[in-house]
DNA sequence: CTGAAAGCGCTAACAG
DNA sequence: CTGTTAGCGCTTTCAG
């Protein structure tokens, strides 16, 4: 009799109503909700009783205007449907969850329109920081905007110089190294190298760190550096060139990751090449699947759901602390042997 | 020297300052912004270009404080790390930036406690809409609480009787048939279906739609059900009891998706069971990994990126329209024939 | 310990 | 076509 709402949804019950039922102001049951200091205990019990019997939740977004904080997180990443990103991911929701933070997906497909949209739409929702796995792509002017923008932002990458933000990433040049130790070590000594796109900053470093091994070990050593997507789809197109140029030389491919390395095999199912037989093959991520791929693949192992734990840290950190000095943690790699590379000795 | 603020980062400009700089009030410059008719064109223009120059990017929080709208959907499922939802949830942020939304990403590992609090989390943020696996372990104070607050909400599964919720999900009874139907063509009598957890609904519906198809064709057929976690994991512990207990006798094996499918496939590596020499095996989903899988996995294909789309729009068309009616739409399946599936004919 | 009041940034009547 | 005026639901001084 009260009232006509045309539905049967129950209006959400308002800080308002549970003051009211409390019989006390909207301050004070605001304060207890927040267990704040300086609230009678008995106060305290009977708003929070009223609360709870009325269902009480708050509006986030009338507290986020006035506090200024959203408890929401921004990831930007590739795309999700990459198996190391879906990890990273899981780390990352997981430690925002523990910090009664929920974190809003962004896929950029490292397209720099994305990203920047992406960018703007977190900043207008006032997100408490941002996760990201590159800026590379984006402009001076952008990469400027977000700093000025005062948002903490952590890369999931290294930049080549020393960036203004921070970053958590894996050991990426030493994983590259270790592939090339490992092939140098199974008597190879013609190889080629799937890259992703120029100027990546993680797949930049592990090539960086193959090659230089491998030109340790003997200068002359040839090393076919091929450049694509990052992904099983990249992995397929760079190998059907290299299976039709000059698969008769090399004996070893090491790929800028396990999609990459995926995309490889698929192609070498369709071209009758055979791994280990015709070909060797180590991938970067050591993603679940590689174990059981075909051959199982030999692959860098780096730590991604660590990588996405400490990412929401750091953020929290650059968050609540006034301390906003850039903080660039790094995690170890491993290389872990399975079946997909020769031994030639 | 009019403000001191400790870092450089530049206090956000409102909507009162682009008004400022284009001397109307904050409502001329409001309607400027949001199209709406009835503003001069050239006022217009005046506002829109302060607006560009000065960077400005609405409070979302403010905006939808006072809309009610908060441009962001809620997206929860099991664990991203299933390239199943991987999948899904790419098509779901696509439909989504088309739609000028967020999307917050939860996994609740079908966690009944984890499910609640992203619910309540999401309807504190006033979300316009949630898209999630299933309410199945939700209790029925729970649901009732979900359909009161009036958020749209489209599962991704149908459940058993006619819900209160849209749904969009596959066919998955007719793919459990045509599992049944592609083993029974190929000479197969003998079955074990691992399926997921009990009262799961999309897994549920698979198993039905296999077991029935195979009880047509002769009810004395022999077929052990396992129940367990419908995650590579599951698959694997799964199996290793299977092998364990009546490996002689089965020749064939549906996975009630392609993770479980997977996990056997582990679980046989290691225990030097030959697929399909010694058994079969057929999976759901079509995950793009189950082409390069060893052996190339036959399974049910459904259309997961489709289906996050479709639940978006749907979603979308509740948000918007005052039409609540649920609907409840299905997408098509069909069997992709590979490699593990051996023909005893 | 609690109340009154201002205001976060924006939209939406309602006048003019 | 544009200005004035209420709030949206909540936190937070500032008094008391």
């Amino acid at each position: 009799m009260q009232k006509r709402e045309p539905s049967s949804e129950s209006r959400a019950v308002k800080l308002r109503d549970i003051a009211e039922a409390a019989g006390v102001t909207i301050a004070t049951a605001s304060r207890s909700l927040n267990d704040s200091y300086g609230v009678n205990p008995s106060t305290r019990e009977r708003v929070l009783g009223v609360a709870a019997r009325l269902g009480y939740r708050p509006n986030r977004l009338a507290q986020g205007l006035v506090t200024g904080r959203s408890q929401t997180l921004g990831l930007i990443i590739s795309d999700i449907r990459n198996p190391f990103f879906a990890e990273v991911a899981r780390g990352v929701e997981d430690a925002a969850y523990a910090a009664a933070c929920d974190v809003v997906l962004c896929n950029s497909d490292l397209n720099p329109q994305k990203q920047n949209h992406y960018i703007r739409s977190l900043l207008g929702k006032r997100v408490d920081g941002i996760i990201m796995n590159s800026v590379a792509t984006l402009g001076d002017a952008e990469q400027e905007y977000l700093v000025q923008s005062g948002v903490p932002v952590v890369l999931l990458n290294r930049g080549s110089g020393r960036s203004r933000f921070s970053t958590v990433s894996a050991e990426n040049e030493r994983g590259g190294a270790l592939a090339a130790e490992h092939f140098l070590k199974k008597g190879h000594r013609r190889f080629a190298h799937f890259s992703g796109p120029r100027h990546h900053g993680n797949l930049g470093l592990r090539a960086k760190g193959f090659l230089q091994t491998v030109r340790e070990h003997d200068p002359a050593t040839p090393v076919t550096v091929l450049h694509g997507g990052h992904t099983l789809a990249g992995g397929y197109a760079m190998a059907l060139k290299l299976f039709r140029d000059k698969q008769h030389a090399i004996t070893a491919i090491f790929a800028a990751n396990d999609a990459v390395a995926f995309g490889m095999m698929k192609a070498a199912i369709e071209c009758g090449v055979r791994i280990p037989k015709d070909v060797s093959l180590i991938g970067f991520d050591d993603v679940e699947f590689a174990a059981i791929a075909h051959p199982p693949l030999t692959t860098i192992h780096q730590s991604k759901y660590e990588i996405g734990q400490a990412a929401v840290n750091v953020l929290l950190r650059l968050a609540k602390g006034q301390d906003k000095s850039p903080e660039n943690r790094v995690l170890g790699v491993k290389l872990i042997e399975r079946d997909s590379v020769r031994d030639l000795n």
